[in-house]
DNA sequence: AATTCAAAAATAATGTACGATCCAATCAAT
DNA sequence: ATTGATTGGATCGTACATTATTTTTGAATT
């Protein structure tokens, strides 16, 4: 394989800023500025990025092809509308496919890999949640250290674009303190784990915490539903 | 969830053709009308396909976002390029993917699905790998018998994605005769299993059954690299 | 004469503009 | 309530401008 990507992929830094209307459009997508289920008019998308139709319609498409935009014919584009069954799904995959990334990456880690695992988590810890879109930014990249490793890049992108979505849906909703405590728990007992090169049971931690991940998310979602139906 | 799907999603029949741009540049790509790394250049395809512009440009998009086609900027698209290490990626997912797929199966199938197994397996055997694209066909229904009665339906398009590629590679191939008997097998094997409500089973037998099923297509790449390179 | 390199031409992608047509949702009138 | 006209917006087509890439050409050097 070259180095073209199938699709936009892993970003290096995850700090630069859009610049094809198909990024400024995704991006609007994840950060939430675009609601689930909106309607994504043409023409006042090329308005909105100084661009002429053309661009907005591809990047449209190319957003199609990707999932993150739902199109009827002759009906126009929406936002990826988003329900507890859509997260579940998502889970359910990533529940299969991240502990075996896992697996690997067990077997292939570093002292290095292993104190910038600790790095990552130590921020995390500092930020404690005080800032939800930092926590979200310090929590992926936690992750990527762990799957970027892995020589399955196609799993790896996977889990990317579920991860981008899962945080489009989560930045809309709290987090419980109980889920805070798990998820720093579950960060340090994989730590562990890794450290003591239990592939199996880092497996076990990291399907403990993609499942709970997703049975927050889901719980969220229902409250916020009860509140305002 | 609405009706509508976050792509064009798996085909009731599989027997209509192609209508849009989109479909007919993707049936091209899967059945190898258009070869693997070939350059797609938008005026050659819009005058193939009797429309402007646009749509191809469109289609390429969408197909990009699938992940069937590769773009460089400013350099265009190409049919995605595929190699050992992307097939291997690829069913390293579905060994994941399709035995839970599958343990889900056994815990619902009535008599009447495993009748349609059945039934299927016998036209499978009764074509006997005279024709490789029917073969293909009915094997690919075979499984779709199982995977499409899953509530996951983000799972079941993903292994539907992932047949197609790995569909538009087999084509290119030969079926070895040991991989023949070891496909007939595996079927019969898996529907005793599904037969006996033994999930465990079905789910081992499906993931041998896709695991050599990567290994024949990795092999006969392989050996045909080794004849022409 | 052969080789190298740079300028120029050809090719093709990308972006803009705009008009025609078609579909479906809304509103009006019977 | 059904029918029919209106209208917003998607879809598709055509044409052309701009920019990047690739190929060709031709002059200069070895």
């Amino acid at each position: 394989m070259s180095d073209v990507s199938i699709s936009p992929g892993l970003p290096q830094s995850g700090l630069e800023q859009p610049v094809s209307v198909f990024e400024m459009i995704r991006e609007d997508i994840i950060s939430g500025r675009l609601e689930p289920n909106e309607r994504l008019k043409v023409a006042e998308l090329s308005d909105r990025y100084g661009t002429s139709t053309n661009p907005v319609r591809e990047a449209l498409q190319q957003l199609r092809g990707e999932g993150f935009v739902i199109m009827e014919p002759n009906r126009g584009a929406r936002v990826l509308p988003i329900d507890e069954a859509f997260v579940r799904d998502i889970i359910e995959i990533e529940v299969l496919i991240e502990p075996t990334l896992t697996r690997w990456f067990v077997s292939i880690a570093t002292d290095a890999d292993i104190a910038a695992l600790e790095a990552a988590q130590a921020e995390i810890e500092a930020v404690n949640f005080s800032d939800a879109t930092r926590h979200g930014q310090l929590d992926t990249r936690f992750h990527q250290l762990i799957y970027d490793r892995h020589y399955n890049r196609h799993a790896a992108e996977l889990w990317w674009k579920h991860r981008e979505i899962l945080r489009a849906i989560a930045r809309r909703y709290p987090t419980s303190l109980s889920r805070r405590a798990a998820v720093l728990s579950e960060h340090r007992e994989l730590i562990a784990r890794i450290k003591a090169q239990d592939a199996d049971g880092a497996a076990a931690v990291v399907a403990q915490h993609v499942e709970g991940s997703g049975r927050h998310i889901i719980e969220q979602m229902g409250a916020a539903k009860r509140l305002r139906p």
